[in-house]
DNA sequence: GGATCAGAGTTGTCTAGACACCTACCATCT
DNA sequence: AGATGGTAGGTGTCTAGACAACTCTGATCC
């Protein structure tokens, strides 16, 4: 295998290894046989094996190999890996409607959440993401004024507020916050996502933080489960003992 | 430094790391000091912070340093960093009474997440968990009678049922899967919570998975957020790049 | 036939160092 | 004063191996 510069070997292995998965429980090639067939060292084939093990596509065995683990199966649901890559990962087939668009004197708890002085302004998107079932999803998100000036409109519309975030401007989310509960859906909430008033909902209120840990972003989305369920599945973080 | 044999030192390394921690953004010292003070490789600091970093209290910067992340502070609440370990962890100020604990035949949906035959039967646990606030979380959980024997009531109250049986048998939960929905709170649910019918509430489904892909148990919750907010910090995964 | 032991293969841990690239700082040149 | 460039120190990537511990299999011994 030859490797393209400028991109570390081991993503690439990884890539190549979680490309060739099936997903049935079955042994993959030993860390040994990998090195062979790579062309790398033993650590190298091991930071690319740590990358799936922390996926949770992969589980080793202490003196049986490694498997690829049954997948879990499913589709059309919200997925959670334990990142915030697969957080943000909706369906493909999922669509996004804006509503508005401006700047907006910020409510007190939101200020707080992002860190900006009381009585202060923010970007504010709110918009609703349908699938074929219908809409599902509403969606309200304050950013930082000085964030936000280099968003698109169609950006919006095709990945989520923080992607467009890291790919116009230099933030980085690397972790974030999130309070889950469960409401009874708002009147406006409701008529815009087509319910029927008092209709149980889940609320999602997530701050985004950068890497400094300064907040980047405040959403609160409510969600219909009865259109798009909501799901996870954690990992647990390898702790080779 | 001396290590303790018999526990790799990556670990104990990441927890001495991780008690020397303030939380306030401050820089930790260049990985080339960490290996003159304890003593060790450079790799070997790397895997320790390797774990720090994925547990999201510390980040890095290439060419400035190693950085712990300020901390979303907050207490009282349900801590999940995107691992099986810490979604057990609830608050040590809670606990748990048991309501029933029986073997039943098992409802066709639990039966199929267990994959059990339709028509088996299994060890079910219910109860109610307790904080200061008053009840505030109803479980059921249903586990393959196999399994199920080791387990003394003593456990229970003072643990979640993964944790007793991770430590009585020789069972290791690698992953779960997890739905979330809100819900109206059944009758019962709401008696047992001492909550007015028709409240909303968080439920959880989960079915845990041993490393090999096998389900190992599946419970279903109901939550009152107004008692114990559900609060999640999800990290996201290095990839170095 | 059954228990015990040796060995091969696997992952787990760890070493000592190399080079690349990024960042901040400071001295120098214009 | 401002721009340029060098330098030191930081993390990012990678190599080539060593030994330990675990698991399974098969041969040997009783």
């Amino acid at each position: 295998m030859d490797f393209q510069p400028g991109i570390p070997r081991y993503i690439q292995i990884a890539d190549a290894i979680r490309h060739g998965l099936k997903g049935e429980g079955e042994r993959i090639p030993s860390e040994h046989e990998l090195c062979a067939q790579f062309g790398v060292s033993r650590p190298t084939v091991r930071q690319a094996l740590d990358i799936l093990v922390q996926e949770g596509r992969l589980y080793r065995h202490a003196g049986r190999g490694t498997f690829s683990t049954p997948s879990p199966g499913g589709d059309r649901r919200l997925r959670v890996i334990g990142s915030v890559a697969d957080m943000i990962a909706l369906g493909e087939e999922t669509w996004f409607k804006l509503v508005s668009r401006e700047v907006v004197p910020v409510p007190a708890n939101i200020a707080q959440a992002l860190r900006l002085p009381p009585g202060s302004s923010a970007f504010r998107v709110s918009g609703v993401r349908h699938a074929e079932t219908g809409p599902f999803m509403h969606v309200t998100a304050y950013v930082k004024r000085e964030l936000a000036e280099a968003l698109s409109e169609e950006d919006l519309s095709k990945t989520s507020l923080v992607g467009a975030l890291e790919r116009q401007t230099d933030v980085t989310v690397k972790f974030l916050e999130q309070v889950v509960d469960a409401v009874l859906a708002p009147r406006h909430v409701a008529e815009l996502l087509q319910l029927r008033p008092r209709t149980p909902l889940l609320l999602f209120e997530r701050t985004y933080f950068s890497a400094s840990g300064e907040p980047v972003e405040h959403a609160v989305t409510y969600q219909a489960t009865r259109r798009y369920p909501y799901r996870v599945v954690l990992s647990r973080p390898e702790r080779r003992t």
